[in-house]
RNA sequence: GUGGGCGUAGUGAAGAGGUUAUCACGCUAGGUUGUGGCCCUGGAGACGAGGGUUCAAUUCCCUCCGCUCACCCCA
């Protein structure tokens, strides 16, 4: 019988960590820099929360939700995103107490059944922050330039910055209304998987990957002119704020993209993705908007909110694609190699050098020159050879495997050993 | 759920209807007595599964399974 990870799903070998650390050490320190604070939600939740949450008609919902029964027989779901449980958490921590709007970022897998392919597993990673609880347009100003700090400080390049509003409740039913008018009127022109996109979620048809269907969608009615009142003073003075932010990021640039709707029904007004020039099909590197509806569906008081999810494994697919380096693992400080009957004194070694905190690994008890490739391979910065000759003296030799190879002997104690290794810089 | 491509050691590749299935890297053992990297020699390790065609299948055909890319959808 073997064994085999799940369809989807993924072993990141310790050669592959590096990349990891890169993108959630970037990420925790950006957010730090924002103010953002972390949180922490289970990786299981209710699964009416989602339903109402995410929404039911989506296909998260419909099809791609990991669902069971636990033994008590409530209905529990993997999460397949995180801005509902982070909100669920502000509802029921009483977070409305705090000064807002609260700023918290999370780091966690999520869980979609979909089928795999290039940019898109099931289980996979998000790095997602969110700013409740402040309806201002500063707030979706300060949550992109975070999204754009995170790519920037990856170094991420070419990445593109599209933006759109979708207004709200009200002027969108009109506007949904007229689009729905535009493509029927256009509808033999459509694409078959486009027309019935268009019974389905007119919306969507916008943002097709039909190339027929794109230049129809691009001089079809846009979101834009029909947001009125207070969502159109958030989107003009979103612009401005987003125009001023040239001057603190020199390179910062982003479009305004009619075609760009979201597929998370909570979202409203400000819809923006971070996407890379050499896009894939799964290309979206972070994604996000505002959500003021959302806190009143889970039943909360209305409280606005914005923020954005952005995808690991993508984001490192991205960093590898870029060649961009990242720091290798380091070896250990010392490998112990032992000969003849010193087999015991060298664990005892290891375990003194490791109490003085010098990263120590044992050898496997092999010839020596097995042993010492064995040093090699693990990037170990010295070996400490103990034999025979050396437990006699009451010593340990020493070598470097830097270039030079400097090889001497040190009292064979681990606070003497332990002091040489640092002294030599070879830590 | 739909469609395309692909399944040969741990990894990446080569291969032919017919003796021991090839190569590289990796692993492992050696190459002077107690010293790594480079080099040399040896060793272990593979035809996804099941049917069919054939004297003979890892090779041809079918089914299944898996991987992969794309659609759908999304980070």
């Amino acid at each position: 019988m073997n064994f085999k990870r799940p369809r989807g799903t993924a072993d990141i070998l310790p050669d592959d960590q590096p990349y990891w650390g890169k993108v959630y050490n970037t990420a925790r320190k950006v957010a730090h820099q924002f103010g953002y604070r972390r949180i922490d939600t289970p990786t299981f939740e209710d699964t009416n929360l989602f339903e109402r949450g995410v929404g039911n008609e989506t296909d998260i919902v419909q099809k791609e939700m990991y669902s069971f029964d636990d033994h008590g027989g409530d209905m529990i779901t993997l999460r397949p995103e995180g801005t509902a449980s982070v909100c669920r958490a502000y509802i029921e921590n009483g977070m409305h107490n705090l000064p807002q709007p609260v700023r918290l970022f999370y780091a966690a897998a999520m869980f979609r059944y979909e089928r795999p392919q290039a940019g898109r597993v099931r289980q996979f990673h998000q790095f997602g922050v969110e700013a409740i609880g402040d309806p201002s347009p500063e707030v979706d100003a300060e949550v992109i330039e975070l999204g754009w700090k995170y790519i920037a400080d990856l170094g991420i390049k070419d990445v593109t910055l599209r933006i759109n509003s979708l207004g709200d409740a009200e002027g969108r039913a009109d506007y949904i209304n007229d689009l729905d008018k535009y493509f029927l009127g256009v509808v033999d022109q459509l694409p078959k998987v486009d027309q019935d996109r268009l019974k389905r979620a007119p919306l969507r048809v916008l943002d097709s990957k039909a190339r027929e269907t794109q230049a129809l969608a691009d001089a079809a009615p846009k979101s834009v002119d029909y947001i009125t009142g207070e969502a159109k003073e958030h989107w003009e003075v979103l612009l401005v704020l987003l125009d001023n932010l040239k001057q603190a990021y020199p390179d910062f640039s982003y479009t305004v993209d009619h075609r760009l709707v979201r597929g998370l029904d909570y979202y409203n007004r400000t819809v923006f993705e971070f996407e890379p020039a050499d896009a894939g099909s799964q290309g979206t590197l972070i994604a996000g908007g505002r959500y003021d509806p959302l806190m009143g569906i889970l039943g909360g008081q209305e409280t606005p909110g914005i923020g954005f999810a952005g995808g690991l494994e993508r984001l490192i697919m991205e960093l590898k694609k870029q060649e961009l380096p990242v720091k290798a693992s380091k070896g250990p400080d010392v490998v112990v190699v032992t000969l003849g009957d010193a087999g015991s004194a060298g664990s005892t070694l290891a375990a003194g050098l490791r109490a003085k905190d010098i990263s120590t690994v044992l050898a496997p008890k092999r010839s020596m020159k097995a042993q010492m490739r064995y040093a090699n391979s693990q990037n170990a910065l010295n070996v400490v050879i103990l034999g025979d000759r050396e437990v006699e003296n009451g010593v340990a030799s020493v070598k470097s495997l830097g270039e030079g190879g400097a090889q001497s002997e040190v009292t064979l104690d681990a606070a003497a050993i332990a002091e040489h290794v640092r002294s030599t810089g070879n830590q």
